[in-house]
DNA sequence: CGCAACCTTGAGCGTAATCAACAAGCGTGG
DNA sequence: CCACGCTTGTTGATTACGCTCAAGGTTGCG
């Protein structure tokens, strides 16, 4: 028996025809659901859109959450005097969009050509009102948001510029890694400034601590967005230090 | 007819008898819920400890939530070398102890002398099967946690010593008044070196900081424990260029 | 090919860290 | 009761890491 005939039988025929730009599998936060609630199909809607696109802007009424389906998105928070702070980089299978009070507390944008899947949200109740496996799901999502956005407080408060972009590096790659990628020739689709935002660096700062990496031979670097790790274990005692990684 | 008459149509007699240690009334995530789940009741257990004990720590497998009824707790990350980043104080009608694949992510440490609910966890399924209006409100403070913590990445990644010391200031003073206490006498239940830790800085420059502050005329400090915010409004400045603050 | 955006490299500076000494609070015991 | 030591906080001097300002390279697109 193909491999594809027992996907089949866990995917009854014509559920893709609702989800057709999808491939994320059990990736998406709405795996196997998608088929089964139809008040999650009825408010769900496919999107394209441009690389450097605003998805929603910070402090905007919260109508929607999205799930990346494919491409890449930034998520930024700004102070009034133009100081910004990345607070997270999404790949396909994230989702995002939650806000406190009705408001979006980040600003979305696309790093790439990118396709979401938007679910209208009139509150939080209407969309999970219909499972409640959807429900446990989100909530184990938003526990595993919040470990991850702890990590970072580490390394913001608590790392030098060195271990941040090694602790990136390794990040960046290991979620490839996690999406089926390999681990090594890593795409970096976003800019120097995006990543100084994120680490809480300079665009100087980041540059100048790559070419050092470079120069002792952990990593080269390919037309500014593709980064070769070519010593994972040195990287790991650089980003190291931190808590039982 | 008087309010308590109104209050006790909604708090069946009795009910307190099961949660007798706890005047959290609606602060608590089970507000209400403790009299009509009665898996609830089954796993909660009362807790009282010293001030300086260890709750949990990180790395530790995850086998309880907790509730904190009365005091302070701090939740901390380490790196083997030392360095501690603090991802968060915690007061009355806070919960904590949500861990990632099945550990704590942060060590849990009590301020002051405090009293606990705790909930026996097998998994997260185990506590939230009997009720989903009590995993809708998890997974409301979870929003708000995550949302928290963003912004605390921007403060970590982006602020100055002056701006991140104003800010903590207010938000305790913030946090004082949500649970009902005045917003100016500012209890400061936690050593330099905690807050130090929380913001990214160095005992030394929050103690420089703090005297800058008192320097200005914009906060008094009292015996270490108690400060005054004189000038909430010029506080407010400092720590401005918040994103829509 | 030419231009603009992005990245790299260099020089000098500034904020916060480090190192060090001192002061204040507090509990203990002589 | 005060002397003592210990912990915690403050203040000062110096250092260093990363920021700022500036110039020069690359890259990629029209």
């Amino acid at each position: 028996m193909p491999v594809s005939a027992l996907v089949s039988a866990f995917v009854p025929a014509g559920s893709r025809m609702d989800c057709a730009c999808c491939d994320l599998d059990e990736r998406a936060f709405c795996a196997g659901l998608a088929q089964t609630s139809s008040a999650l199909r009825a408010i769900r809607h496919d999107m394209r859109m441009e690389a450097q696109a605003t998805v929603f802007r910070e402090g905007d009424a919260t109508d929607h959450i999205f799930t990346l389906v494919s491409g890449a998105v930034k998520l930024s928070k700004l102070m009034i005097d133009g100081r910004r702070q990345i607070v997270g980089f999404l790949f396909p299978g994230d989702f995002f969009g939650f806000g406190h009070n009705g408001l979006y507390g980040y600003t979305a944008e696309t790093l790439s050509p990118v396709t979401l899947c938007r679910f209208s949200l009139l509150s939080l109740d209407t969309v999970v009102a219909g499972s409640r496996e959807l429900e446990r799901r989100l909530l184990n999502r938003m526990i595993a948001e919040l470990s991850f956005a702890q990590e970072q407080m580490l390394l913001l408060g608590r790392m030098s510029a060195r271990e941040k972009v090694a602790h990136f590096l390794l990040m960046l790659s290991r979620r490839a890694t996690q999406r089926g990628d390999v681990p090594s020739p890593l795409s970096v689709p976003m800019s120097r400034l995006d990543i100084a935002d994120y680490l809480g660096l300079t665009i100087e700062t980041v540059s100048r601590t790559l070419t050092g990496l470079k120069k002792e031979r952990l990593i080269t670097i390919n037309g500014n967005t593709q980064v070769d790790l070519l010593d994972m274990q040195a990287l790991e005692q650089i980003a190291a230090g931190g808590c039982l990684c």
